[in-house]
RNA sequence: CUAAGAGCUCU
């Protein structure tokens, strides 16, 4: 079985799939029966391949055969389904984690609290953040991104920026995809001025501003009608070498195309295209 | 067997 299980997790992590389902063929045929490595190997290879709904039932003959269900592959399963929207089903495989005695891990807590968020459960959402604590599992820097942008989404801005100050005080190495959520939030809400301060204090902080902080940032200042401070904004992307994508380059066109500021326009589409970036 | 979870443009 062991010689089995390495061919087949080398075959699938070169993306030769179907030597890896000749093996397992070869397998069965010889009698040698799959144990919990082989599907757990097997329903990563189908994670890689999207393909959830394998994941599901290889998973299910795990449960039938009495295996012993390894937390990788609930964590596999369950991340899968909440990624297809069926936060439902990804409840029922937890549960189905917690009768049997295994102890869920800080990224299936956080894909699930995502999952809510994402179904418009945000009060859910929160209420197993809370869960997840009392049972003694301690949150990230990816809970809180979660979490933070779950606020922002319901424009509870307030408490984002709470949670971003309890995430501080827990000393979570708040990142910047925290930041960007509550930026993008706070540019949306219309409060521009906040936002900007947000950027600076992350500088302040010695946290490094990646692009999603800078578009969602210059986009918060064309649509108030502060062009100049998102082109200044987008040198400065340059100046510290950050990445400008094809986001950074789309907020500014439509921008420039409010402003009636067309040649600018067209001087950025062509901008874009000499470095390479593909239009989407 | 060492994976697995979060953020930006138009709609």
């Amino acid at each position: 079985v062991v010689t089995y299980n390495i061919m087949i997790k080398g075959y699938c992590k070169s993306g030769r799939t179907r030597d890896a389902k000749g093996k397992l063929r070869e397998m069965k045929m010889k009698r040698v029966g799959p144990d919990k490595i082989t599907y757990l190997t097997w329903i990563q290879a189908c994670y890689w391949d999207e393909d959830i709904a394998s994941c599901v039932s290889l998973f299910n003959e795990m449960v039938e055969k009495r295996l012993e269900i390894p937390s990788h592959a609930y964590s596999l399963v369950i991340s899968g389904l909440v990624k297809e929207g069926k936060c439902y089903e990804g409840f029922a495989v937890f549960d189905c984690m917690v009768k049997n005695g295994c102890k869920a891990n800080v990224a299936i807590y956080t894909a699930l609290i995502d999952a809510l968020a994402k179904s418009g459960n945000g009060e859910e959402a929160m209420k197993f953040f809370e869960r997840m604590k009392d049972e003694g599992c301690e949150p990230d820097e990816v809970t809180y991104g979660v979490i933070v942008n779950c606020l922002c989404k319901a424009g509870k801005l307030d408490m984002a920026l709470e949670y971003l100050k309890f995430g501080h005080e827990k000393n979570i190495r708040v990142n910047a995809v925290v930041y960007s959520s509550i930026i993008d939030g706070l540019g949306k809400g219309g409060r521009v001025d906040e936002a900007e301060k947000l950027y600076e204090e992350m500088l302040d902080k010695g946290c490094t501003p990646d692009s999603y902080c800078y578009n969602t940032l210059i986009d918060a200042f064309t649509k108030c009608g502060k062009i100049d401070e998102a082109l200044t904004l987008f040198k400065r992307m340059e100046d510290v070498g950050c990445d400008q994508t094809v986001y950074t380059y789309t907020i500014l066109i439509s921008g420039l195309f409010k402003e009636h500021k067309t040649d600018e326009a067209l001087k950025m589409w062509d901008m874009m295209i000499d470095k390479g970036i593909t239009p989407t």
